[in-house]
DNA sequence: TCCTATTGACTGTCTTGTCAATCAATAAAG
DNA sequence: CTTTATTGATTGACAAGACAGTCAATAGGA
């Protein structure tokens, strides 16, 4: 999504210049849209250049060297997967069945879940160098995240009358939403996302049967 | 795993030639170990051959060229978990209960769920460019293991009474075995094979409450 | 001897990162 | 209001290095 060039009504070039910021965005999407395009193993400089209508050089300007955009690439998706589910189940009711179902819908919502980030967080995932740079920055979102996770089925348990294991039952539910995320990536053609939230209620439904239902 | 080096009792240095198949099959697994090492994107001819011992056109040799190792990495590991699936059916009882559980618990089979192979798995899904070769080489082998998957799931539902739709169940329990191999993949540390299939145990022991247990 | 596997030097290509020159926008000066 | 610095973004040519693939020479087994 460029920023200047969709304003309505005015579709004048974007301008030659941009504030820093703003150009760095638009690189780092370029860099996710050229992983899900060419994969990581084929995404130089100058192709993440030329998907932003650049010169390779300004990538060099602004992020010093392509390890570096990388690593800057894969935070800026961990962020935004954060802020995605933190504001979810911001949004969400208060008890524990609204909140879980707030988290696995999250996972859905198409500011995260579209072709090209899944594609990058697969190619990520999948190159062994980013992980230790994934947990050293990243790591404790994951704990956060899973933590919470972990306290909203501890509440089912003491609330609603169930008796799993919570870091158990949390996990399933996870490993089922990236089950599916990766089943997007692979299929050909992927299923809809209606059809991959059903998937994730079916566990859901199964796990609380008197809480969540089936989609259909 | 070498192929020579290791039989007891006589450690004699690995013979100078090998025939055509062997030296093949080495240099396959030259190249899981050090995709897993380091990366799909590092992962270039010299450091296969150095991983195997071996000078580097040898690779060519054998090979033709790096895109055709890689594609018969991938065929290699499809196979192999293909012959550890049927394997594990055709050893298991005939109920639709005993066949599912073979199915689930044989992608925990040290055969195929090793480090080095689970990430080698995981840098060819997050490569773009090998998906389309994934799938004309192997999307048969994904399509049988599906309907075969599938048609247990309706006979859970005709002999023992279940109604979840068998697509979506297949799929849940399916999706539940990849989320785990990510899993076993990202975390640090990883938890152990046990912990792994009491997981995916939990969730058949939620969609079939009468014919799985929770492992603990 | 013949045949196949193996080696390692070599070549051409691709890629990263640097850098001096250029350009656009703004501020300052006239 | 026009003209002239100043600043910072942008470009493209370039150097240095890495890599894939080739090939002539060699070694080992039949």
């Amino acid at each position: 999504m460029t920023l200047i060039t969709e304003i309505p009504g005015r579709d004048q070039p974007p301008p030659r210049k941009l504030p820093r910021d703003e150009r760095r965005l638009q690189l780092i999407e370029a860099t996710i849209s050229t992983i899900a395009r060419k994969g990581y193993a084929r995404t130089t400089m100058s192709e993440v250049a030329r998907e932003a209508g650049l010169s390779h050089g300004l990538v060099n300007f602004h992020f010093q060297s392509k390890e570096n955009l990388l690593r800057e690439t894969l935070l800026f998706l961990a962020e935004e997967y954060r802020l995605n589910w933190v504001s979810a189940v911001a949004a969400a009711g208060p008890t524990a069945p609204e909140q879980i179902a707030a988290l696995l819908m999250a996972d859905f919502h198409p500011a995260v879940c579209t072709f090209d980030r899944l594609s990058a967080w697969c190619a990520f995932w999948g190159e062994a160098q980013s992980r230790p740079i994934y947990q050293e920055s990243c790591g404790a979102n994951d704990a956060d995240y899973n933590a919470y996770f972990e306290s909203l089925c501890a509440r089912m348990n003491a609330e609603l009358g169930y008796t799993g294991v919570p870091a158990r039952i949390a996990r399933v539910l996870r490993v089922t939403v990236e089950g599916v995320w990766l089943d997007m990536m692979t299929l050909k053609p992927p299923y809809s996302v209606e059809e991959a939230r059903a998937t994730v209620k079916t566990v859901a439904a199964a796990l609380y049967p008197g809480h969540f239902t089936n989609a259909d």
